[in-house]
RNA sequence: GCAGCUGUAGCUCAGUUGGUUAGAGCGCCUGAUUGUGGAUCAGGAGGUCCCCCGUUCGAGCCGGGGCAGCUGUACCA
């Protein structure tokens, strides 16, 4: 084996790397992760609560098993991280955790219990542009039913969704589980005869529509169902092309939200007219509407919203989604639209891609960075709670007293108190603004003096700010400011560990 | 993907009709008695003016082409 080559670093330094992320992909301080960690831990109290258990399953599954090869061609669907494994096979980074569910499930079917409540959280990743709270590794926290065809489960998860919510720290009335049925959606259509498989696409473009109803207003839905809208940057997106009369009807159909449930659904009941498939969507959210009504929620928790219409790839009955409704402003002020924090549905066809016999299912997802920032804005406890307060710093006032520093350190971690001392070469002012940068409740110091005297000074930062900040312009020159040594006090070595557990209580911990 | 806008210090931004060595505020570092974060003062470090090509005696500034970001839109399992 030859020797490597080694870079001349002295000669020719290369060509200096730039420190940068591919876009999408962001990393996590400590506080964000904290934050996470709590959050996460709340979901899965409530989920638990609700008599799910936990499944992981890895990142990486075969592309076929996620469902995304392209109809006519042997190469993974865009939008998918993918590459193939040394068998030349295709395998894909999975993008939801809905699709590995199905796999597993599958794959343990004889040995799992009927019906299988499961719940899980972790990454997933999607190949695509980013946006402001939209990347390509994010994380998602899904629950699931499967083997459960009633529409109970469907009913359950709602309940249990806003339940979470409210766990998570967003107050009853900020927040609305609104549920719809594909079903319903179907029927309408077929009523305006866009049945077949030739309308299929037509199909399409009037759900999209419908989607967009909370953010372009009845009005951009209209224009989108007829020929077509302009939107203020001046691009143009092509309509369904419907004749007046059928929009009219589409319109209506969105538009059926009553004063209560019954309302609702008598609106949604004429609407789907003679269609068979409409019928049994409405008497599904009927029976999800008394099962709501029954536990409870049906005081505007959980609502029939026949707008919703959710992904259009799987769904197969009720679906469902988790919206935010309070007002916020972002850092310049501007309104902040919250929209959809969580989603699902009915899938009965999923699992039944591996299994000769179908298999009902029923499952929902929270997308954790959204909520995570909701949660933020609305300073839930579970996030202010999160900012942790760091070490005591020990301060290192004279080099050749290192290991007598060190050992007041390991006292102080002995006593259970996160405690380090000062690793770098700065100086004593320096090594303040380390400590409060860190967030150190209090520094410890002993230099000659306080040695001689078998004493440690210790300086309460929290206090010591606080005072500060009360005396704020006061302070002529310098050396009145320094002298001042707020918050600081002298106390034996031997009371090391006490003196700093009072301090500690001080400030609640 | 499509459309519009924007790329100058770590951040937020100035930068004249194209003209020496590109600036400010904040932040960062050092110092102001031996030993004090958050106040005050003094000093300092930090730049591929997004990249390439062109026009010009001369380009941060003008032209062309890229790339990146933002906003909207499309897609969103």
């Amino acid at each position: 084996m030859s020797k490597p080559e080694q870079p001349n670093v002295l000669k020719q330094p290369l060509p200096r790397l730039v420190a940068r992320q591919p876009r999408g992909f962001v990393d996590r301080s400590s506080p964000d992760i904290a934050a996470t960690d709590r959050m996460l831990a709340a979901i899965r109290e409530t989920y638990e609560l609700y008599g799910f258990e936990a499944v992981e399953t890895p990142f990486v599954e075969f592309t076929d098993a996620l469902g995304k090869f392209l109809p006519d061609q042997d190469r993974p669907n865009e939008g998918v991280f993918s590459f193939q494994d040394d068998d030349e096979q295709w395998l894909s980074l999975r993008y939801d955790l809905t699709a590995p569910l199905a796999r597993y499930v599958a794959e343990n079917f004889d040995t799992l219990p009927k019906p299988y409540r499961s719940y899980r959280s972790g990454w997933v990743f999607r190949n695509e542009k980013p946006g402001p709270g939209r990347f390509r590794q994010f994380m998602q926290f899904d629950a699931d039913t499967v083997g459960a065809a009633s529409v109970a489960a469907d009913a359950e998860i709602c309940m249990m969704a806003a339940d979470t919510l409210e766990r998570v720290g967003i107050a009853r009335g900020d927040y609305v589980i609104k549920v719809n049925n594909r079903k319903v959606l179907d029927g309408v259509l077929e009523t305006i005869g866009l049945a077949g498989e030739e309308k299929a696409h037509t199909r399409l473009v009037v759900l999209r529509a419908i989607d967009k109803l909370d953010r372009l207003g009845p009005d951009g839905v209209r224009a989108l169902l007829g020929e077509g809208r302009r939107d203020e940057s001046g691009d143009y997106t092509k309509g369904a092309g419907l004749p007046a009369d059928l929009v009219d009807h589409v319109l209506a159909l969105t538009g059926a939200k009553g004063q209560t449930a019954q309302a609702t659904l008598a609106n949604l009941a004429r609407v789907v007219g003679a269609s068979a498939r409409g019928a049994e969507g409405v008497a599904e959210l009927e029976e999800i509407a008394s099962l709501v009504a029954a536990a409870g929620y049906a005081d505007g928790r959980v609502e029939i919203d026949p707008a919703v219409v959710r992904g259009l790839e799987y769904y197969t009955g009720p679906v469902y989604e988790a919206e935010l409704t309070f007002e916020v402003k972002d850092d310049e002020g501007r309104p902040v639209r919250f929209g959809s924090v969580a989603g699902g549905g009915r899938y009965d066809g999923l699992v039944a891609r591996f299994r000769g016999e179908p298999v009902p299912a029923t499952g929902f997802s929270i997308g954790v960075s959204r909520l995570l920032a909701a949660l933020k804005l609305v300073k839930s406890p579970i996030v202010t709670d999160a900012a942790a307060r760091g070490p005591v710093v020990v301060l290192v006032m004279d080099r050749d007293q290192v290991a007598h520093y060190q050992a007041m350190v390991a006292r102080l971690r002995a006593a259970g108190i996160r405690a380090e001392m000062y690793l770098g070469s700065s100086g004593m002012k320096a090594q303040m603004k380390y400590a409060d940068r860190r967030g150190s409740p209090c520094v410890v110091i002993q230099g000659s003096n306080e040695r001689a005297a078998g004493e440690v000074q210790i300086k309460d930062l929290i206090e010591g700010a606080a005072q500060a900040a009360a005396k704020a312009g006061s302070i002529a020159d310098s050396a009145e400011y320094r002298a001042q040594r707020l918050a600081q006090f002298s106390v034996g070595e031997d009371l090391l560990v006490e003196a700093v557990r009072e301090v500690l209580a001080r400030h609640g911990g």
